[in-house]
DNA sequence: TTATCATTTGAAAGCGCTTTCAAAATTTAA
DNA sequence: TTAAATTTTGAAAGCGCTTTCAAATGATAA
C-alpha cells in the first residue's frame, strides 16, 4: 500500500486534468512532466515511465493554448485557398494536411472565393489564432496581406507557381511555360486560329500566366492572339458551353481552343457534341489539370497534367523544414506533362 | 505637445505589440482594452475611441493563445472528413468554413481517409489545439473517440445522416429512405433485377444505410437482393468500370444498377459505352449526389440530389448556436430529391 | 444638498504550460 | 578516495490575455 497523501490535492473537483495533476501522481515536479512531453530523452527513464503511466491513467491531454503561450509555438499552420470545393485545390489541401499531420501539425483552412479582401481577413484571423506558418495560393494579393505576415515573422509559402522573378518562396510549376508548350503543340499540328477560354484573370496570376504562355507561343510563330479569340468567364462547365457557343458562331471560328481549366473544356466538349461540332475534326480542345474525368470522357481530353498533390506535399515539407530550423533550399519548379489524347488533332482542311 | 512619459515603456525593443502597449498609448488600463475587444458597449465611448485608435496605429493583433488560455474559448472549431479532395465533402467543408468564418470562428480540418484510427488521432490533436466544437461525418467510429470528446465537454455534431434512432446530434438526410425511394422508382419502371454498386461498407454508415434502403425496397416488393447483385469497391470511376464488367458478364445480368456514389455510376456508364451496352435500354443506372457532371454526361444521370452545402451550413449554424448558449433544436432531416434524367428507363422486354 | 443606485474603471490574480537558473544527483577523471 | 564534469531535477518567473472585485465616477432621487 502506498502512503496516502494527506492533501487531497487542489484539483479533481471536476475540471480538466492538468500537467500538475500528472506531476503529483508521478511524484515529480511539473517541470519534469513538461520535459517528458517535449524532450523525453532528457528525463531519467524511471521517472519518464512513471509520468507516462500517470498521463495514461489520468487521461491527460495537454492544453494547446497554454503550451502555445508559454512556448511561442502553436503547432498550427494555415492554408488559404481560393476555393476548396473542387478536386484541384481539394487534393492539394488533402496532401498538405496529411503531410502536416504526420509532422504533428494541425491545419487551419479557409477559402477566399478569389477575393483578396476576404483572403486578407482570413490571414488576419489565422495570425490571431497563432499559426506558425502559412500557405497561400499564387501571388496576386494586397500588399497589406504580405505586410501582416511579415509583421508576425512567420514563414510562408505561395503555391501553384514558381519562385522565379519574384521575392516570395513558391512551390509549383511554371504556368506560362506549360501553356506555351501546349500552344506550341497546337501550332505544330497546323492550327493557326487558336482561341483561349480563360477563367477570370483579375487577382489570378495563374490564369494570367497561362494566357501569357499562349501569347508567347503566338509570338514565336510570328502571330498575335486576336482579342476575339480570348474569352474570360468564371470557371465552370456552363461557362465552357457558353464560351463555345460564342466562339464558334464567329466569322472565322478557331480551329483549336486552349482552356485555362478543365471545367471549361468539358463544357466546350459537351456543347460541341450538342451542336454537332466534331471534336477534334472541326475544333481541337485542350486544357490543364488532368483530373479524373479527362481520360474518361469522349473524346478523351488532351491536357496538361499538373502536380496537385505534390504541390500540397512539397509546400508542407518546405514549411516543416523551415519551422524546424533547417533552411530548406527553394523548391525547384515541379514538372508538368502534356498528355496528348483524342480531343486534339489536325485542323480541318 | 503631450507630456512625454519618462518611462520608455518596457516593450517595443522589437517583439510583438501587446494589449498592454495599447493600454499605454490610449492611457487606460489593460482591463479596459480587453473590454473594448470583448464587450465594447461596456466602455465609455471616448476611451473606446482612443483605444481603437491606438490599436490601429500600433497594428495590434490579439494573441489567440493568450485569449484562449484566459477565457477558456479558442474560437476554433474542428472538422474531420473521410476525404476532402472531392466535390462532395469539399463543398460541405467550404460551406461549413464560410459560415463559421462569418461568426468569427476559425476551422481546423483533417481527413481521416475512412480510417477510424486516424480519425481518433485527428480528434485528439484537435482537442489539444483547444477547439470549441467539432464536426464529424457519420456515426461509425471508435467508442473511444466519443469518450474523448465528451471528456472535453465540447459540443459536436455528426453530419451526412439523421439524428433518429441514435444518441448523437446529427444534421443530414435519411440515406436509407433516399435509397429506398430510388429503388422503389426502379421497381416501378418494371425492373426486378436491380444490382447495387456500393462503396466499402465497413466504417461507413452512410453506405450501409443506402444498402439497407435498397434491401427495404426489395422486401417491400416481396423479393430479396441476391448476393451476386451486390458489389463492394472503393469509390472511383475505375472501380465503377470494373464493377460493370463483372456484373454484366453474369448469367442473368441486372437490368438496373443503384450506385452508392456518383463516380461508380460514371464508371459504369463509360464502361457500358465502351462495351456497347445501351444505357438505359439494356441497363439503367442511377446514383446519389447530383454533382456538376450528372446533368452533363450522356445519358444524363438519374440521381438523388443530396444537400451537400446545406449540410455544412446547417452543421455550422447548429454549433454556433450551441456555443452561444442557445440550445438549438435538433436539426430536422434535410430533403433529398430524386432527379430523374435519361440514364434510367424501362427494363428490356 | 445629501443619500442611493447604476455605471465605468483599474489592480491584481490567475489560465496551464515552458524555460531559465541553480541545486542536487550521478558519473568520470585523477 | 576525492575533485571535477556531467546529467537530472525542481522552484519560480513568466507567456498575453480575461475577469473578479472593489473603488471611483456619474446619475438619480429624496
Amino acid at each position: 500500500m502506498g502512503i496516502q497523501s494527506e492533501s487531497a490535492s487542489k484539483s479533481t473537483i471536476a475540471g480538466r486534468v492538468t500537467l500538475e495533476d500528472v506531476a503529483h501522481m508521478a511524484e515529480v515536479s511539473p517541470a519534469t512532466v513538461s520535459r517528458c512531453l517535449n524532450r523525453p530523452e532528457s528525463v531519467n527513464l524511471e521517472k519518464r515511465t512513471r509520468v507516462n503511466q500517470a498521463i495514461q491513467t489520468l487521461g491527460y491531454v495537454p492544453h494547446g493554448a497554454a503550451r502555445a503561450l508559454a512556448s511561442k509555438q502553436s503547432r498550427m499552420v494555415g492554408a488559404v485557398f481560393p476555393a476548396i470545393d473542387n478536386t484541384l485545390f481539394g487534393s492539394s489541401l488533402d496532401a498538405f494536411q496529411r503531410t502536416m499531420a504526420d509532422a504533428d501539425y494541425t491545419v487551419i483552412v479557409a477559402s477566399s472565393t478569389y477575393d483578396p479582401t476576404r483572403e486578407k481577413q482570413h490571414v488576419r484571423r489565422m495570425l490571431q489564432s497563432g499559426i506558425d506558418a502559412l500557405m497561400l495560393v499564387g501571388l496576386a494579393r494586397d500588399e497589406e496581406t504580405y505586410e501582416l505576415i511579415s509583421a508576425h515573422g512567420i514563414p510562408y509559402i505561395t503555391v501553384w507557381r514558381t519562385a522565379e522573378h519574384q521575392p516570395h518562396p513558391a512551390v509549383g510549376f511554371d504556368n506560362c511555360a506549360a501553356a506555351e508548350h501546349l500552344t506550341d503543340y497546337l501550332f505544330s499540328l497546323g492550327h493557326e486560329r487558336i482561341a483561349v477560354f480563360s477563367g477570370i484573370l483579375e487577382h489570378n496570376d495563374r490564369a494570367q500566366d497561362r494566357l501569357e504562355g499562349v501569347r508567347r507561343s503566338y509570338a514565336k510563330h510570328g502571330r498575335t492572339l486576336a482579342d476575339k479569340y480570348l474569352i474570360e468567364r468564371p470557371f465552370g462547365v456552363e461557362q465552357g458551353r457558353e464560351m463555345l457557343r460564342l466562339i464558334m458562331s464567329q466569322d472565322a471560328p478557331p480551329t483549336a481552343i486552349v482552356c485555362g481549366a478543365e471545367p471549361l473544356a468539358y463544357g466546350a466538349i459537351f456543347e460541341a457534341a450538342a451542336q454537332n461540332i466534331a471534336v477534334p475534326e472541326q475544333v481541337s480542345v485542350a486544357a490543364f489539370d488532368d483530373t479524373w474525368l479527362a481520360a474518361q470522357i469522349s473524346p478523351r481530353l488532351t491536357t496538361v497534367r499538373t502536380p496537385n498533390m505534390e504541390i500540397g506535399e512539397e509546400a508542407a515539407k518546405y514549411l516543416i523544414a523551415t519551422l524546424s530550423g533547417v533552411q530548406p533550399p527553394l523548391p525547384r519548379p515541379l514538372e508538368t506533362d502534356l498528355i496528348i489524347r483524342d480531343s486534339t488533332g489536325r485542323p480541318p482542311a
